[in-house]
DNA sequence: GAAAAATATAAATGAATGCTCATATTCTAA
DNA sequence: TTAGAATATGAGCATTCATTTATATTTTTC
């Protein structure tokens, strides 16, 4: 593992090349903004436990709630975060309707945070 | 890649062993909070800009305001929550401060949701 | 068609968050 | 030893956020 090589200061000569260079290697704002809205969905722990739930089979809303042991409003209301940022995808059957995870990334996403946590 | 096989709803049956079967797949509360901790580092615009920064090499505190047109307090209050958890750590070099990523983990998290936003 | 079940939505509220401005701290240089 | 530079910290404020309570919507069952 190399440690970090490089180290940037431009306090001395705030306009120079060099500080121009520097300025390319930040991310864009609208990129920003989006990876931040992408972890967003890993950001609280109902949403983690949703995710983590849904990792293992779909699950229909009143069961999300028990297992959490939560109010279903509250779970309602944190699928429809978790739809509005496409992670989530509600399929109706009944009066029911089953949450699966829509994407592969975010349950690879929740995978490697976790691992972090377990033997970080 | 396989789909979703499984099924979850004990609605009808919220006391059968199924339902306290799938009671195990919840992760405990300590784990989801600390799970959802982390994925906080991230899911705000300006520290991913910082870590995308840290990400190239290490920065002053003053190098990382100027590049992200911020005021300098901004930076610093961000950079002490990255520092609280442990991503960030400061090196200190007269009466600079230079910021390096700590954890590797966060490098790879980093990487792996910005190539989610550019080809998802 | 009325009642009940499952879910969604809305308004309200308290807590957390990110920034600003002002000030404290630490170091260097003169 | 005083002035200035680089960073940290604190208080205040506006915004966002997660949850609650109450209600609406949709579907089934009787």
């Amino acid at each position: 593992m190399s440690q970090d090589r490089l180290t940037i200061c431009n306090d001395e000569n705030p306009d120079s090349a060099a500080a121009r260079a520097t300025a390319e290697l930040l991310l864009p704002e609208d990129v920003a903004v989006r990876v931040a809205e992408m972890f967003k969905a890993l950001a609280d722990p109902t949403r983690v436990r949703i995710i983590g739930l849904l990792a293992h089979a779909e699950f229909c809303v009143g069961d999300l709630a028990r297992t959490l042991g939560m109010t279903q409003p509250a779970i309602s209301h944190q699928l429809r975060v978790l739809r509005n940022l496409r992670i989530v995808r509600g399929r109706k059957e009944g009066r029911r309707i089953f949450y699966t995870l829509m994407d592969e990334h975010i349950h690879d996403l929740f995978d490697q945070g976790l691992a972090h946590i377990r033997f970080g």
